[in-house]
RNA sequence: GCCCCGAUGGUGGAAUCGGUAGACACGCAGGACUUAAAAUCCUGUGACUGAUGAAGUCGUGCGGGUUCAAGUCCCGCUCGGGGUACCA
């Protein structure tokens, strides 16, 4: 029998279960590798052939690794929690934790049909209590912690209260990440109550509750981070987000933005990516200045107004100053006569939608509060401006106005007829602002003829000199909100007594999440948890009712495999001595601003707690492509569009179309691809890509495919129907979803593998497009033949010793495989076995010393098929165990190389020449050539560039 | 707008360090085997000139440049993809 796949995969399957061959286990004397797949969330739709890129690319080079000796940590697992299960669960009434198991044994199938080689043993699931008792125990952790940026790393919240005792809190202003309050001393804390001094920890804590500016979506009933608000409309299900203000917990990531920054410099991630999280990051060198209010103490603003500035050198180039409309001091800088005036505005930019304010963000609003600043240089009077285009998250809320230099305050000025004073010599700011930094400062007193640069460095000196203010870091990273007003996912540790936040002590964890009667708010608004029964502590104090969101889950699973099964650690010291940090990590690149800072954020924090020895933890990482659809077009005739075709191309009519049929105008006609004219008349519809081959429409089929096709008519061009085709995402509506078990059905897994690596390197995204899988199926089958008799299903591979040629052609492909693998160029490495197998079926070799390392090399692209090749060799193990074969150059070398001989860099001919020869004496043969003479036609060369093994060029 | 990445035959792509562009595969055309089909095998396949030969010219989005030599490096564009967006 010819390649039996079906039999061959489902018997190497379930003999790897059996035997399990991909166990790991934490003791070894090899050297360990640890490869990781960005865990799955199990969605309902089950996976398409995009989702295993990634994962087939890391099986590989798992594999791979295990063939080089390594200790291979490579398991999988399931991103449990999410929206789409909770959602589900709301409409009908069934448990998430139900659709979610089913999910997931959906996913696991699936991917075990693939054939990859994890270590189901230690698969975890972040639903599992046993799982999300450590998310919530490092929860804790975070809640007790705050960070001093002196030592550059997290420090238990009893240093924290022990100085607040000693000292108030004026040095930790400075030294501690800590939320804006108020300064006091010793004696103040020692006076102030349960309740205030747990407010003032607030501010420190890493893990915290505070009344944040929020992006609350009311369709989905919860507040989303930044990450998972994608254009104003919330990431999943893309509803409209709004503003608010609500107490929230929130993780003080950005305690830890420089160091997220720093750390990026270690890490072997792409270019790109480490540049988005750079971007996200957002570092901006400045500085903060204080500006007088004019009668500032009448107004009970006698501190002044602080604004951030990247720009100080363009200090005497302010012409008012702008406030966020949230800002704090709004109410006392207001005038009575501009009162209503300010409260309409507040009133009007509170109440717009992300989505409104980034559609309109050109849009110029604003309103003056009537009151005045005063230039810390020159006393002059600067009037104080509320607009939205001012944000309150970042720097102060506040800013001063450089409208000459600054496009957003230039606009604002233009609009409000407001001055436009330059200070930086260049451009034309009658036309638009001059930001370029390049050019000298005018008008600017003492900065005068400094170039920018240098103003910046003086003018920050000048300030920090005079007590204005003092040179500034900020950071485009926020607080990560951490509340999400949910069910489906990790309850908080968290009580309250008395309204104050307590965490649970270690032994009552993990808290389980509760049953409740339905997934939805209760009616007074309150989450989902408010519903349950006795959602309380034993003494009966309420337990907090948000949930954690679905980066909680994903930010420690990697420690987790370590030592998936412990029940006194998240991860056992001598595990995580073992395993350090992910060698590989796969996964797509949308995950860079979410999954993948927080991720980081939440590794440095344990490294700080010395829980784990690594301050990152994933030293290589691959963006997989995303791989799209490629639909199929029908063009169906529009008849009206049709008549109106006819009446301006009289002779233009279809054949087949009779005069009957344009009057009746009522049956489906389907007109061919490249029928002139088409375009005119036909509307596209998407058609199931399984009822077509090559773009050729199955017109039965077609027929079949829905009730009102049945009686559809084709105008076909030359006997067949040609559908267009466009390249879409892939999703269920346009019909182009290929399914993984379909491909493995018809063509087994070995070749799905093959193929998904073959189509294009690895990163990049590309069209699912099955057309060329017939050719690594080919490949599959002939190699196959090469080492089996299709009659008997018995090995014809021969002991004879193999040839020079084929001994050439064995160590240049295991050169090209493993430099290839090496450097995850898996297509060309799927060509070169491709090459390898033409040019041995030419020799008509079928010998074992040639095919059983080639059935090595095979084995992490192919592994079934090399399996059973190993097996039929009369090894008892499975190939997984065998030992990489090793390149050996003398096989391969050749004593004379083929130099391609150019004339002024236009290619002549070939000559060859042994490669002993020194560059002198090469020059000396093609020279003295019959051939060269033809060229030289009696010239002496000008010069002769000779690159052993490369090229000869004579420039005449 | 800003940042990053890309553009190579009919198609997916290869060319790893500046050195014979188009490997490998699909598709297409022709052929062998077959009653036929499937499967398999063989040949051809960048464009143009030439006779279908020999041979030659052009050719890696566009325009310049560096170099004996450029898909690869530099400058200026065009188009496409991704990220980000009042971040002061």
């Amino acid at each position: 029998m010819e390649y039996d796949f079906r039999k061959i995969e489902a018997y190497w399957q379930e003999y790897w279960q059996k035997n399990q061959t991909f166990k790991t286990d934490n003791h070894s004397d090899k050297p360990k590798f640890y490869v990781l797949d960005m865990f799955p969330y199990p969605s309902g739709a089950g996976l398409h052939v995009g989702h295993p890129l990634g994962y087939i690319a890391s099986d590989i080079f798992a594999r791979y690794k295990r063939l080089q000796g390594y200790n291979v940590l490579h398991p999988m697992g399931f991103d449990a929690y999410g929206l789409p299960a909770e959602q589900y669960a709301i409409q009908t009434g069934q448990h998430p934790a139900i659709t979610t198991r089913k999910n997931i044994e959906r996913y696991r199938r699936q991917l075990n049909l693939i054939g990859f080689s994890f270590d189901w043993d230690r698969e975890v699931q972040t639903c599992d209590p046993a799982y999300y008792h450590w998310t919530q125990w490092v929860f804790i952790r975070l809640f007790h912690s705050w960070y001093s940026k002196k030592e550059r790393k997290a420090m238990p919240d009893t240093i924290l209260t022990e100085r607040l005792e000693k000292e108030g809190n004026a040095s930790l202003l400075e030294e501690a990440a800590c939320s804006a309050h108020d300064v006091f001393s010793a004696q103040d804390w020692a006076a102030f109550d349960e309740k205030k001094r747990s407010e003032i920890l607030m501010n420190y804590r890493l893990a915290f509750l505070s009344d944040t500016m929020v992006n609350w979506c009311p369709k989905l009933g919860t507040v989303l981070a930044n990450d998972e608000v994608v254009n104003g409309l919330s990431e999943r299900g893309g509803y409209p987000v709004e503003r608010k203000l609500m107490k929230q917990w929130s993780l003080r990531i950005t305690a830890y933005a420089q160091r997220l920054l720093d750390g990026l410099e270690t890490l072997d991630w792409s270019d790109s990516l480490k540049e988005m999280q750079r971007n996200w990051i957002g570092r901006s060198v400045g500085a903060e200045v204080r500006f007088e209010i004019e009668n500032g103490a009448a107004k009970g603003l006698s501190e002044g107004l602080r604004i951030f500035t990247t720009r100080p050198d363009t200090l005497f180039g302010v012409s008012f100053m702008v406030l966020c409309p949230e800002h704090e001091n709004i109410a006392a800088l207001t005038t009575p006569e501009q009162k209503a005036e300010v409260e309409a505005y507040v009133h009007y930019a509170r109440n717009r939608t992300e989505r409104e304010r980034q559609a309109e963000v050109n849009k110029v609003s604003g309103v003056f509060t009537g009151s005045y600043a005063l230039h810390p240089f020159t006393g002059e009077k600067l009037p104080v401006w509320i607009s939205e285009y001012v944000l309150a998250g970042y720097g102060t809320g506040a800013i001063m106005a450089v409208a000459a230099h600054d496009s957003r305050d230039y606009r604002f000025a233009r609009h409000f007829n407001l001055p436009v004073r330059q200070v930086v010599a260049g451009g034309d700011i009658e036309k638009e602002a001059y930001e370029t930094k390049d050019g000298t400062l005018i008008n600017s007193r003492f900065l005068d003829g400094l170039c920018v640069k240098d103003a910046i460095a003086r003018m920050v000196q000048e300030i920090e000199a005079r007590g204005l203010g003092k040179a500034q870091i900020n950071y485009r990273l926020r607080d990560a909100i951490f509340s999400r007003q949910r069910y489906w996912g990790e309850p908080f540790p968290i009580y309250y007594k008395d309204g104050i936040p307590h965490t649970l002590s270690d032994d009552k964890l993990p808290l389980l999440l509760p049953e409740v009667d339905k997934y939805l708010p209760t009616e007074e608004g309150e989450p989902p948890l408010a519903r349950a029964k006795n959602w309380q502590t034993e003494d009966g104090f309420p337990l907090e009712t948000c949930t954690m969101p679905g980066f909680a889950g994903s930010s420690a699973y990697y420690l987790r495999y370590m030592d998936p099964h412990n029940n006194r650690a998240l991860v056992s010291e001598d595990a995580n001595k073992y395993w350090q940090q992910v060698d590989l990590y796969v996964g797509g690149a949308e995950h860079a601003t979410g999954h993948l800072i927080y991720s980081r954020f939440w590794n440095k924090f344990l490294f700080d707690l010395g829980l784990v020895c690594q301050d990152e933890p994933y030293r290589k990482l691959v963006n997989q492509g995303m791989i799209q659809g490629r639909s199929n077009f029908a063009y169906r005739i529009n008849w009206t569009a049709y008549k109106e075709f006819l009446e301006r191309n009289p002779q233009g009519g279809l054949p087949g179309i009779t005069a009957e049929m344009v009057r009746k105008a009522d049956k489906l006609l389907f007109v061919s691809k490249n029928i002139p004219g088409r375009e005119a008349f036909c509307d596209p519809v998407h058609v199931d890509i399984h009822l077509t081959d090559n773009d050729v429409l199955d017109t039965e089929a077609f027929r079949k495919w829905m009730p009102d096709l049945a009686g559809a008519g084709f105008i076909l061009e030359e006997g067949r129907y040609i559908c267009g085709a466009e390249v879409e995402k892939m999703s269920k509506s346009m019909y182009n979803v290929e399914n993984p078990d379909q491909i493995v059905e018809r063509y087994g897994a070995d070749t799905l593998r093959m193929y998904e690596m073959f189509l294009g390197p690895v990163e990049q995204s590309k069209p699912w497009d099955t057309k060329g899988i017939e050719g690594v199926f080919r490949f599959l089958k002939k190699f196959w033949r090469s080492c089996f008799d299709e009659e008997t299903d018995s090995c014809i591979l021969e002991e004879t010793e193999p040839s020079k040629e084929e001994l050439r052609i064995l160590h240049k492909t295991i050169k090209k495989i493993t430099d290839d693998t090496e450097r995850f160029s898996f297509n060309t490495a799927v060509s070169g076995f491709m090459i390898a197998l033409n040019e041995l079926s030419e020799l008509k070799c079928h010998k074992k010393a040639v095919f059983e390392p080639l059935a090595i090399l095979l084995s992490p692209y192919a592994p079934h098929i090399a399996e059973e090749i190993w097996r039929a060799l009369g090894h008892d193990q499975s190939i997984a165990y065998a030992t990489l074969p090793v390149y050996e150059e003398k096989y391969t070398v050749e004593n004379s190389f083929n130099y391609p001989v150019s004339f002024n860099g236009k290619m002549r001919f070939n000559m060859e020449l042994p490669i002993a020869l020194s560059p002198a004496e090469i020059e000396k043969a093609v020279l003295e050539s019959e051939q060269a003479a033809k060229w030289l036609e009696g010239k002496t060369p000008k010069k002769v560039i000779v690159v052993p093994k490369r090229i000869v060029n004579v420039v005449l």
